[in-house]
DNA sequence: TATTGTTATACTCTATAACTATA
DNA sequence: TATAGTTATAGAGTATAACAATA
């Protein structure tokens, strides 16, 4: 045998089409941010930072469901490229504030603009109401009851 | 600012819903597979054997989208473990035919079981139809135009 | 006692270059 | 020259345990 091989064992899993799709996406999304040197993570938190300032990291890994020590490196970086300020809480001093400076802000329209430069360039054949269909299923998906951890 | 943050900024991007929808699947389905000894990528691999007896290492890896170097230990793993022989292309030398065994058929049917209930699980209070059509979307994205690599 | 942020760590996933043996 | 499979390697992504500071 040889030549294309067939997915039909898998092809009635919604699972398999959503981490095949998410792969290409991740590919494409990874090489549009690139100039910007944001990755994925690096431009949701960001983008998280901006919509909530003053927002602590226990609430950010909580938006983004991301494991609290993931995300430390994450909000190193954007610091220390002066795209946010991390500031102690005064009322407690355990939690760390966190804001968009301005350059914060104007790279994120950028990057925002490339993505959707992006998306329109990956989903641009597809309906927009089919799209927003899509998004709502993967919302419902977020909220789905889960299996349990051992 | 403390509690619930909003994503408001990244909610209108389609490929953040898929990424974060990806992401719960993915985790869910770990913890499936465990008993199994399988992975979202091991078995993957094993279905597509399964589904396409003989077929090279090559063909596998365009099928599912995945590297080549990064197939070795996963098609290594499945033959250690008796689930799929390896054998030597009669024409070509260079290529490994690749066919599930007995043991790896059952072993497939169960995962596959078990995989089921998992998209029961999580999709089960989704419209069938809404499902299929999440998947035609998740399909023509897969055959979307990319950004070329520098 | 519990929580915030952190360090350390490990495992998985993905990508690239270079090798060998065959064609 | 080109292809099939492999080795080595590096970079991301994700998960858990444990610690210091603070509540």
């Amino acid at each position: 045998m040889t030549g294309a091989a067939s997915d039909a064992l898998l092809d009635g899993f919604l699972g398999y089409h959503i981490k095949r799709a998410s792969n290409v996406i991740q590919a494409d999304l990874a090489r549009t941010l690139k100039p910007f040197e944001l990755r994925m993570i690096t431009l949701s938190a960001l983008a998280v930072i901006a919509g909530n300032p003053g927002l602590r990291q226990a609430d950010l890994a909580a938006a983004l469901e991301i494991e609290r020590p993931n995300l430390v490196a994450v909000v190193d970086k954007l610091q220390r490229r002066g795209l946010i300020v991390r500031e102690r809480d005064a009322t407690d001093r355990r939690a760390h504030a966190l804001s968009p400076t301005p350059a914060g802000r104007r790279l994120l329209a950028k990057a925002l603009a490339a993505v959707h430069e992006h998306e329109a360039r990956l989903f641009g054949d597809i309906d927009p109401n089919r799209i927003a269909g899509v998004a709502d299923v993967m919302r419902s998906i977020r909220n789905a009851p889960r299996k349990p951890g051992q």
